[in-house]
DNA sequence: AATAACATGTAAACGGTTACATGATTCG
DNA sequence: CGAATCATGTAACCGTTTACATGTTATT
């Protein structure tokens, strides 16, 4: 699996960004699979620069030493040679960690509402990734970020369309099998 | 998100269950939202034990301890109390990490073929997941096991279909813009 | 007798989250 | 002047993977 250093790297081929910078553009540009906190961030340039695979320009060497905190990182040119065999390596693999389909499979323990309540935040989350996919300006994109972002939006709807579909059947006859164990 | 510990008590609400086959239950039936391997599941187990959630009924105590090494656990009252608590608490939440998405990100970085073998790896793999899903025997499932299934089903159709459709004309595509940096 | 599948467990290392701690800059 | 946002980093903890270590049972 792709780790985060080797995601940074493939960022920061694109040009040198801060470490802020790279945790917004994870957490927002690559939101639908990956994301990254800065607790993972920082130990993981860190890491990449000790093996000197990105250098900074930290404000920690002449006299102004106190004025913008801001370190900004660039991949050298080692970094971009360990990035290509990386991502040449990389198989279709994907893991989804579901507490949505979890809670599903031990539905029997769940009362009709709480099955209603769950629809109702996936489909908000659908939306809530749908308004973000469909505001990105494709137009302006590769070829191989546009084929993500339409990928995503395919099984988006895919999902959506279900949920609308049988959602209310699923609610009905949860609902009746409901009857046996009363909220407690 | 809910942790291995409570997809064990979950599990254990069925009835009582080996680590090993709680192991085959979760890489199995639960594989398209969850998994988890042996190093992961017997500490859990571990740990629900000694919070008297599950107990077992281990051969360590009188004369032939050396015959079978199967530990059958059983859940608990207090820990179906605890699991039902887990359980209503849950959100909808999941999180994809996917080399797939991730390796379009930077496709141009890849070489053509690199980008076709890509696309035959995720279609082999939801043909895998599909022949998996349509096998389960629907009929003889409680409901929310059943709707869960079916969803995943929604979700794979739509990305097969997706990248049945769209993926030549991806492909065509950068392997036109691939020509710039010929296979090192 | 060999092999596959069943069965349990530990230890080191990894990768990541959460919470904490601090401070600068910008905008209203 | 206060709030939001920008900005960097650490430490404790969590859950998991990978590799190791061991032994049994069933099948061929």
């Amino acid at each position: 699996m792709l780790n985060l250093q080797t995601i940074c790297l493939g960022l920061l081929c694109f040009g040198p960004k801060s470490g802020y910078e790279l945790h917004k553009t994870i957490n927002t540009d690559l939101k639908h699979f990956q994301t990254a906190s800065f607790g993972a961030l920082y130990p993981a340039l860190g890491k990449l620069e000790a093996k000197k695979l990105i250098t900074s320009d930290g404000k920690n060497n002449s006299i102004q030493a106190s004025s913008l905190p801001k370190k900004v990182y660039t991949i050298t040119a080692n970094g971009r040679t360990v990035f290509k065999v990386q991502i040449q390596k990389t198989r279709a693999e994907e893991k989804l960690t579901s507490d949505f389909l979890a809670a599903f499979y031990f539905a029997e323990h769940l009362p009709a509402e709480k099955i209603a309540a769950l629809i109702d935040g996936q489909l908000a989350k659908l939306q809530d990734e749908y308004r973000e996919l469909i505001s990105a300006p494709l137009s302006r994109m590769p070829e191989g970020k546009r084929f993500g972002i339409r990928y995503t939006i395919a099984i988006n709807r895919a999902a959506t369309a279900f949920l609308k579909g049988e959602g209310s059947t699923i609610q009905a006859t949860l609902r009746r099998s409901s009857k046996k164990w009363s909220t407690t």
